[in-house]
DNA sequence: CCCTAATACCCTCATTTGGGGGTATTGTAC
DNA sequence: GTACAATACCCCCAAATGAGGGTATTAGGG
């Protein structure tokens, strides 16, 4: 079998080397064309499927990934999730019209390092290619906003919050991240009661009925 | 009382005003500099701590508020909460030379819009006033690389999570939603000891000992 | 035909948890 | 100087939880 790899061997330092994951062939032409036209850019190979790619990109060793989400059969996230644990060191961005607020979370789970849309200006793909290998994590500036909005508090209660005292909030801390009465106690030095009637004013104050229910509260994002 | 807002009114559509909150009056004075040399910004109020910040921001109403995080007595991040309720549309951006995982963090979750180091260049803070006004949301690219990273499932256990079978991950869900046994069982029209039983599954194949890490593990991200 | 995974259920027992009471000290606010 | 919030501790008790056993049925693969 040949695989479609444009350079059998690593690019030489001075060009960076680019693998494309797009099913439609005259989109993949022309982001093809795009990014060599920058310069010091090359397209080490063009993959029309999630499969293609984890078959190929792994021997083409490109400097950076541009995946498409919606390919046949296997998604773009889970080709990027596998993909990750095969070259855990190389960056991907998602190029898509996709900007379902779901689908982002899904790709950034899987392990993306950017999200671009495809109605981006070639210039900005440019410097997404270069911010992503110099360790940023480009995105589209629509698609950061709700990255950055997903960290908003849910109910967004600084009002309940504000009424948690220092000590409970470190309690309730302690609890997100799954630590047991005693051990809470053994960290703060209390006694397991004191935890306990801790315990019993923030549920009151997060007006919930069990630990599982404080955490939720605790650690939940604006995100659904 | 007398605050320091330079323009009492609304500036003209054309001219942006910024707020800035930054305890260094060196600092705040460079930066003040800095933003006015841009050319179509305007400081229309200075703040050099948060009690100030939110006496006289509401009044200046500026386009957009650049917040330090370290000041005196209240932080930044309360401070980002106050004014997020009391002035919901006018973005923050964080400006600070802090770059500590949980400050991103919890600024975010306050509501910050952005967050730049102070070791950016005045070109790219020109870049990100220009952007959160436009719906975007600037990091400097290591922010936005842990924005991005804090995503990733924690163990990257795609392995573990397959494993699960439908009624387990079902269970899972409904444990994530704060549910005991007893209301998972009302909901599947299962017996409580066939929840508990699966739950010793659950356990065992994602490692923990109790509900909340299993509900941690669930809903985690890489961050801690 | 056997083996396995998935489904659904049961029992026991020690421990943990949640809800209901308390008490005492300290420091601050009015 | 008294009221209040925060801190830290205590008791009891019923219910829930976790751990360790099980059993039975069904469906599918080799």
């Amino acid at each position: 079998m040949k695989p479609n790899v444009v350079n059998e061997s690593k690019p030489p330092a001075a060009t960076i080397g680019v693998a494309l994951v797009e099913d439609q062939k005259d989109l993949s032409d022309s982001w093809v064309r795009i990014i060599e036209s920058y310069g010091g850019f090359t397209c080490v190979c063009t993959c029309a499927s999630a499969e293609e790619a984890i078959r190929v990109i792994p021997e083409a060793r490109p400097d950076v990934i541009l995946m498409d989400i919606r390919l046949p059969r296997m998604s773009g996230i889970e080709c990027t999730s596998r993909l990750k644990q095969l070259l855990p060191n190389t960056p991907i961005i998602i190029l898509t019209v996709l900007d379902d607020d779901e689908l982002i979370f899904r790709t950034l789970e899987a392990g993306a390092d950017g999200y671009m849309l495809k109605r981006s200006k070639p210039a900005d793909l440019r410097q997404a290619l270069l911010d992503v290998l110099s360790g940023g994590a480009p995105m589209s500036s629509a698609i950061a906003r709700r990255v950055v909005r997903s960290f908003r508090r849910a109910p967004s209660n600084p009002r309940d919050e504000a009424h948690l005292s220092a000590r409970e909030i470190e309690v309730l801390g302690f609890l997100s991240r799954g630590l047991s009465n005693k051990e809470i106690a053994e960290h703060l030095h209390l006694s397991v009661e004191t935890v306990r009637s801790y315990l019993k004013t923030i549920y009151d104050k997060l007006h919930v009925r069990c630990r599982t229910e404080a955490v939720l509260r605790y650690t939940s994002r604006a995100r659904q």
